[in-house]
DNA sequence: CTTTATTGATTGACCGTTCAATAAAGAATT
DNA sequence: AATTCTTTATTGAACGGTCAATCAATAAAG
């Protein structure tokens, strides 16, 4: 066997590269010959290692979502069947996390949300993730109110996140992750108060679950 | 004084077909070629009329914004000095305008967002809006409640309502309107009923009610 | 006639991909 | 230990294609 094992460490520092290329031209001037630059290396290397810009693309997109489902269930295990409250800021903190809320980062997906609208390779990725950070909220609320509620609650702190997000990624200052999740956190013990609302209430009278009551 | 009065009409023609150009290709594929086949013109118009593909897009932008000012403000002025309420209802209903809500105007805003991370002249525009929107809330909340507090429930709103928005541009199945806006409201009316919740109660007293009785 | 409106072929720049050629690292052989 | 040998790694010039901008020429309205 010859020259071997440079496809990890070629593929991490092009990906990285595409991050800070994105970062510093936006997605349309990405180009190879940039990124390849930056990477110290030549363009066709990217054909070789990804199959050409795109593959590089989806691949880095692909990184992304990948440390994001990581920094998520790194909390979320550690906490077993804990309260929903504490599950629902453990998928907060996630989506806030560090190696999410890097200017290149954010940058980047901003950039990636917009690209898969029209390429369908992204598309489903981005969709992928946005069903499982949905559904794993709509999970947590179910857990303490009925169905049809649960689901605007996580509609509801899923555009907040998003939204949040999204500000932090275009606003000059950039993104304040501390003050983000606190109304991330606003948002979630308003919605657990509301549990048993006047108007909620009712119905029916147990005090944990209301199981038996869920008609959309 | 020869054939005149074809800017106006050529510029209208244009941003629509750009509009739809980027419904249907993405910013990036939006070529100038595309653009004035679909507006039934030559190419060189577009320079002439706005200075190259760059003209037309600042100009295109500005269109949405001032459609969208034009929204939010129509319904105010009905408004006079209505409660706070009122006005961040109104607020609400403009960002959610049915000429802000069609599937082009929500990708194209979406593609200027993430293109005005690295083009100044978009940037200005985007950021200019941004500021309006969340000055406009804080300033309605700020009526109701100390400036830290007001500053707080602007940030979330503002964020709240881009999250719903931009969900709404990427999901296949689109942005329902109203549930968006029931969702908006509902932080509204969560973030009005803490006014005088007891941690902030301590400096101020205002007669109001305790414990989530709220009036619509 | 004069001015505005409009065309569309031309031009120059740039981009992604390809591919023949070269380099380098281990394995096999001597 | 020196030598081929073989496969992977890597280069970068060449190619075909596309795009935005330009501008000389034409059309049309007063």
């Amino acid at each position: 066997m010859p020259k071997v094992g440079m496809q990890p460490i070629r593929r991490r520092q092009l990906i990285e590269a595409t991050l800070a290329t994105i970062d510093e031209f936006g997605l349309a001037d990405a180009t190879i010959s940039r990124i390849a630059k930056r990477a110290g290396v030549s363009t066709g290397i990217i054909s070789h290692y990804f199959n050409g810009r795109d593959g590089l693309l989806e691949a880095t997109m692909r990184h992304i979502l990948t440390d994001l489902g990581t920094a998520v269930s790194e909390r979320r295990t550690l906490l077993g069947d804990a309260p929903p409250r504490a599950h629902l800021h453990a998928i907060i903190d996630g989506n806030f996390d560090r190696s999410q809320t890097s200017r290149s980062v954010m940058k980047t997906w901003l950039a990636f949300w917009a690209s898969s609208m029209h390429h369908r390779p992204l598309q489903t990725l981005q969709r992928v993730n946005d069903r499982r950070l949905y559904s794993n909220l709509c999970a947590q609320f179910h857990r303490v109110m009925p169905k049809h509620q649960a689901r605007d609650a996580a509609r509801g702190l899923a555009a907040l996140i998003d939204g949040l997000w999204l500000r932090g990624a275009l606003a000059p200052e950039g993104l304040n992750v501390e003050r983000a999740r606190r109304l991330a956190y606003d948002y979630v013990r308003e919605q657990l108060a509301r549990v048993e609302t006047p108007e909620e209430r009712s119905a029916q009278a147990a005090p944990r679950q209301r199981s038996g009551a869920q008609s959309h």
